[in-house]
DNA sequence: CGTATTCCCTGCACGC
DNA sequence: TGCGTGCAGGGAATAC
């Protein structure tokens, strides 16, 4: 599933293809992802030349003269750059085609994802409030410490906020709360500032350092598939309810805090 | 405004 | 074997 790092890999690999190249046909095949793929992708796209792939939290923009393409991956979305002749499969929704020889191909089986556009000096509703990005100097923790005061909400939550930092999804948001030592049931307006500094430490190691691991998943990018690998052997808490605490080896819990499954160490995490 | 809940969608792991 | 059920996920929309 992409998260932050996957669509910061995704980017960087699709750059390289795409970046100078022009789009010469737009194919939907099903339109209807979680939002309607609007008319001024195939209208206005065509014949335009990509100037840039950017990424703006889990979103992805391809930039042109025109306007931007806005993509966002869901949970289950891919994107490849494909040979043309590449026979179409169940759940590829929409084509950017490069030329006669390769496409940009859109496959997304549960539909979470979305293909929107954005006007030229223009920002998207969809990314208008999003909070700093985790890896930017915007992000620390003196930055958290203040947006959490009088927040009653668990620190877990107030995490995942993306008004708060964008990408922290529920496997980042368990991975750093465990990192760190605090218990995701807290209040985030009873953590301190320096257990907030941890955790933006914290937040800030775990997501570099799943990029640079996706990063290795990037020369295959062409190739069929390559699910990236460095999800379940390294997560300490996300998934792991009942197992032995990494750090302690106490059992660790497991719980719904915020409608999410959550598990921490009891004895770790405060 | 902050917080809690529901819903979108499909594939998969279950249990019977 | 085949069916039903429940869960997973990001995040918008809705309701307080």
């Amino acid at each position: 599933m992409p998260e932050l790092p996957e669509v910061e890999t995704t980017r960087a690999g699709l750059a390289p293809h795409l970046e100078g190249r022009r789009v010469s046909g737009v194919v939907l095949r099903r339109p209807d992802l979680r939002w309607p793929i609007p008319p001024e992708v195939p209208a206005l796209l065509p014949g335009q030349r990509i100037l840039a792939v950017r990424r703006r939290a889990k979103y992805l923009l391809l930039d042109t003269a025109a306007g931007s393409a806005l993509l966002h991956l869901g949970m289950s979305g891919s994107l490849r750059v494909l040979p043309s002749s590449t026979p179409v499969r169940e759940h590829d929704h929409v084509d950017l085609l490069l030329g006669s020889r390769r496409v940009l191909r859109f496959n997304d089986p549960r539909r979470f994802g979305c293909l929107l556009w954005q006007a030229p000096g223009e920002v998207h509703p969809l990314l208008r409030g999003l909070g700093p990005e985790p890896l930017s100097d915007a992000f620390d923790g003196d930055y958290l410490f203040a947006r959490s005061r009088g927040r009653r909400a668990p620190v877990k939550t107030f995490l995942m906020d993306q008004r708060i930092v964008v990408g922290v999804g529920n496997i980042y948001a368990a991975e750093a709360l465990h990192r760190a030592g605090i218990s995701p049931l807290r209040p985030a307006g009873r953590v301190s500032r320096e257990r907030y500094r941890a955790l933006a430490d914290a937040v800030r190691a775990i997501l570099a350092h799943a990029i640079a691991r996706g990063g290795t998943t990037l020369r295959d990018f062409l190739a069929p598939d390559g699910a990236p690998g460095y999800f379940e052997q390294e997560l300490s808490a996300y998934g792991r309810g009942g197992e032995p605490c990494p750090r302690c080896g106490r059992p660790l819990r497991q719980a719904l805090v915020g409608q999410r499954t959550t598990a921490w160490c009891g004895h770790c995490q405060r």
